[in-house]
DNA sequence: TTTACGTAGTGATATACATCACGTCTCACC
DNA sequence: GGTGAGACGTGATGTATATCACTACGTAAA
C-alpha cells in the first residue's frame, strides 16, 4: 500500500530518524510520493517556497547562475537529504535551482503542514535545530576554506567533504556514490574545469586518489588530510 | 533593580521581541548581565559552548584565524545580535574566536537553560527557524559572491551589507554604525588591505561613499547597487 | 622630545590561476 | 558509419590581484 511505502521512505530520512509509530504517521498522512526524471527541474530559484522536499532515492543538484551564466554548485544531495534548508516560517522563495541529475524519488510536504508538524514535535525540533546548525557550521567553513586557502588546498577539502556527504567507507578509503564530472567539481568551489583536472591527476600521481571500475572516486582521506596540515 | 535591566535588555534583541510579560520572565531569571572590556575575548575557537549570548551594546567581532595568522572576520555584531548560530542541543564547541570591539554589555544565559526555554515557547522556536534561516540565506549568498564575482564587485556587495547589518537609514544614504580599518574590511572578503584602500578610494571618487566628520562611511546604496547590475 | 606602532596611501613586481586554443576519446543518435 | 556534443587532457598566454617596499601621518607611551 502507498501509505506504508512512504513511511519506510521517511523512516530512512534523517530528520524522522528515531520517531515513534505515532509521531510519524501525521507526518506520513501529509505526504506525497513523486518520481522525477532526470534533467527536470525540481524547482527553479526565485518559485514561491510552498514545499519542503525529502529524497528517498535519486541525486538532486541544488546550484545557482548568474547572468552571463556561470554555475555555483551548492550541493549534490542523495537519499536521506532535505532541502531546501531555509525559508520557514515566512512566506519566501526558493534561493536557488533544484535540478535532477538521476532520476529520483522524492518525499513532498507542503510547507505550512510541516511547520505543523514541528511545532507539535519538540524532538522534531530538536532534529531540525541540529540540521540547521550543522548546516551553517559546513558553510562558515566552506566560506573560510574560499577565503584563507588556495586552489589546491580547497580541492583537498572538497574531496574531504564529499567523502562525508556523498561517500561511504570502505577500508581505509571512501568511494564516493555519485559521479562527478571536473566541471562539476570546478564550479562547487568556483575555479576552472582546465585547473580542477590539473589538479585531480597531480593527486591521482600522488596515489591519494583513484577510480574504481565504474569510474566512482575512490579518496584515502588519511593521506589526503596531511596535505592540508 | 537587576532583574528589571536584564528584561529590559532582553526585550531590545530581536529574537524576543514580541514576547508576553509572561513568556518572557522565565528567560530573564536565567540571564545574567555582563560587561566585557575592549580587547577581551568572550569566547576562543574551540572553547566549549556552554552559553549564548545577546549583545546589548557594544560591538563583538567574530572571527578565525589559521596557522599562518591570517585572519577571516565572519561578522561585526551589535545590539540586539546573537551569538553564537549554531551548535545547539548537542555538547559542541564554539566554531570561531569572539573578541569586543568596543566595551559591551552581554546578556548571558546557559545552553542548557535556552534549550529548555525554547522548547517550550513555539513562538520562539519560531523566531529561532526565521533567525538561523536568514543566516543560512546570507552565508550563501556569501559564498556565492565569494565564487561568482570579481574582487570589486564583493567589495560593493560588502559594503551594501554592512548597510543592512552595521548602518542605520539617514535620507538616501546609510551611515555606518562602526568604525572599520581596510585591513578589517579587506579580512571581512579575504583581499588584500591594499586593493581595499584603492578600491574604496576609487568608489569615493565616483562620490558612491564618503565619510563623516567622525570617520563613519556614509553610503549611496541606491548608486551603489548600480555597480553590481 | 623621541620612539614605537598602527594606519592610509601608492607605485613596482611577482604569480596563481583563468582563459584560450588545441587534440583526443566516447557515446548517443540519425 | 558519420556527425555532433560532452568529456578529458595539456600547452601557451593574459591578467587580476597579492605581495613587496616605501612614504607619511597620527597617537600613545617613555
Amino acid at each position: 500500500m502507498k501509505l506504508e511505502v512512504i513511511k519506510s521512505h521517511l523512516q530512512g530520512v534523517s530528520l524522522f530518524k528515531e520517531l515513534s509509530e505515532e509521531e510519524i504517521q501525521p507526518i506520513v498522512d501529509i505526504s506525497l510520493l513523486r518520481t522525477y526524471p532526470a534533467r527536470s527541474f525540481v524547482f527553479m530559484q526565485g518559485d514561491p517556497l510552498d514545499r519542503v522536499f525529502f529524497i528517498h532515492s535519486g541525486k538532486v543538484k541544488i546550484n545557482k547562475t548568474d547572468l552571463s551564466g556561470k554555475e555555483q554548485i551548492v550541493s549534490i544531495l542523495q537519499d536521506g537529504d532535505m532541502f531546501p534548508h531555509a525559508g520557514f516560517f515566512r512566506k519566501g522563495n526558493f534561493p536557488a535551482h533544484a535540478e535532477i541529475l538521476e532520476t529520483a524519488e522524492l518525499i513532498v510536504i507542503p510547507v505550512g503542514e510541516f511547520e505543523k508538524i514541528l511545532l507539535k514535535y519538540p524532538e522534531l525540533c530538536i532534529k531540525m535545530f541540529k540540521v540547521l546548525g550543522e548546516k551553517i557550521v559546513d558553510l562558515q567553513n566552506r566560506l573560510e576554506e574560499k577565503i584563507l586557502r588556495d586552489t589546491y588546498e580547497q580541492i583537498v577539502m572538497l574531496l574531504l567533504r564529499l567523502c562525508k556527504s556523498n561517500g561511504v567507507r570502505i577500508n581505509d578509503q571512501y568511494k564516493l556514490t555519485a559521479h562527478f564530472t571536473n566541471r562539476q567539481l570546478a564550479n562547487m568551489i568556483g575555479t576552472s574545469r582546465e585547473t580542477m583536472n590539473r589538479t585531480i591527476n597531480r593527486l591521482r600521481n600522488k596515489e591519494l586518489i583513484d577510480t574504481d571500475e565504474e569510474g566512482y572516486f575512490l579518496i584515502s582521506s588519511e593521506k589526503l588530510e596531511d596535505e592540508i596540515i
